[in-house]
DNA sequence: TTATTTTGTTAGGCTGGGCTAACATTCTAA
DNA sequence: TTAGAATGTTAGCCCAGCCTAACAAAATAA
């Protein structure tokens, strides 16, 4: 299924490609020049390469776009990058810029098993009571510190507090909603998917079940379709769909 | 002081042969090539280059050995090497095996604030009190059980006994030691560095203060000299040296 | 429609980093 | 002490991926 081993330019050509045909700006030999910081002679060589591989279709001053296969290779570079600026901008609380830039070198390196635990383990953290945007709170409070846990004992409480309030409002404290009755940004933690509905089939085959973490991206005018992303994959779901999936707000 | 940027295939050479001088063992062409999996024909031609560069002492039919340049930038690569595959085998409970490789293909691409960042992250993940191997091991299960955190709920309950326990033993119930008191392999966390020891200045360089993760890596035969790992790096102290420093054991 | 500008391609060069084949040196064992 | 064997080097080739310069096509303005 896979098959084609890119070197880590020809990944970033095609990721830069795909993008920009995001923006449906169509992309143009200049555009991916620049921003691959690179002449248009370089450029087109790489394309040639690609077609080889059939992962572009392109003819000499000829339209761009990515083939299937090509888009599909795009969509798993994206996840990759995106995958490690999520990581360290949420977990390791980098700046978004710097986030990006590491993640656009590190992309090509990551093994794919490396690359599940980490999208697994961000998630952990934002979901476990443990971890949270308190911990990491407190993990940013210990970099500035230069490395004095000592009041970490105040973290302690914080825990304490989490853990009474979970207790006292036990299921009917959290938020349950409909999928789709999420605002762009925010995100939850599934806690049903209506079985039989036909996205169940779908969805599980990506492994999403109870306790997974979705993420509503961003919702299209009339509510439908609702862009989510989910174990760093990003789905486009009818809100037929979306009202299927019951979540608890985070 | 740096100057010199290496491309991943040249850092590569120097980080093998540190390790083969390590090894005492000291650095032959055919080692290097095995190591490189390589022919060695182009070892010989990496090697003209590290000189070029200045770090290793390399003459035809020579000795190979590093220039202290080269063993500073060896050093360098290595830490990134090592702070990788501990953040995966340790935080993300990847097999060694596979975050050895993991690091060795990512340790070239990871830049200096992330690197950085990802220490302490992993160092606060083992010191915080709601971190540590239980932690870990709420991670591991959450692999494990395909996603689920229903029973997070228990993991809760874990911290609750991890905190009394913590209040009711408040200092006294933690062991703290002098570092020359731990087994290799121990770690610790520093909690009082005699001050106008010598090492105290040499240490503080670093960003060794209270709160910081020691880890005991080795003791010479008479308990002199301690090698220890802080943040990364590889510490060679004096016994006397290691005295001076006091931990409590994690 | 034509002239000009913009955009894209080709040709050819350079570098890094690998390879093989042939040659040189050093080591080792007779 | 000397002949192999083992090890290391050189020469020359190849490929990826960048570059510049010159050229070709397409888009735009007159």
């Amino acid at each position: 299924m896979e098959g084609v081993i890119l070197s880590a330019s020809l990944e970033d050509y095609l990721e830069i490609i795909f993008h920009l045909q995001a923006e449906s700006k169509v992309a143009r030999v200049k555009d991916i020049a620049k921003r691959m910081r690179v002449k248009a002679s370089s450029v087109t060589g790489a394309l040639r390469s690609l077609a080889k591989n059939g992962l572009v279709n392109y003819t000499p001053y000829g339209l761009i776009t990515l083939t299937p296969k090509g888009e599909a290779l795009a969509k798993d570079v994206v996840r990759r990058h995106e995958a490690l600026r999520d990581f360290f901008v949420n977990v390791l609380s980098i700046s978004e810029k710097q986030a990006d830039e590491a993640a656009c070198r590190m992309e090509h390196a990551i093994p794919k098993p490396v690359l599940e635990r980490l999208i697994q383990f961000a998630e952990f953290v934002e979901l476990c009571p443990r971890g949270g945007s308190k911990w990491i709170a407190g993990f940013q409070h210990y970099c500035m510190q230069g490395n004095t846990l000592d009041d970490c004992e105040k973290c302690t409480s914080v825990v304490l507090e989490d853990i009474k309030k979970r207790k006292r409002g036990g299921k009917k404290g959290m938020q349950v909603l409909s999928l789709n009755n999420l605002r762009p940004g925010q995100k939850g933690k599934v806690v049903k998917i209506k079985s039989g509905s036909p996205v169940s089939r779908r969805i599980a085959e990506m492994g999403v079940t109870t306790g997974t973490l979705v993420e509503v991206e961003k919702i299209a005018p009339m509510g439908d379709p609702v862009d989510v992303k989910v174990k760093g994959y990003h789905l486009s779901l009818r809100k037929e769909e979306a009202k299927d999936i019951h979540v608890e707000l985070i």
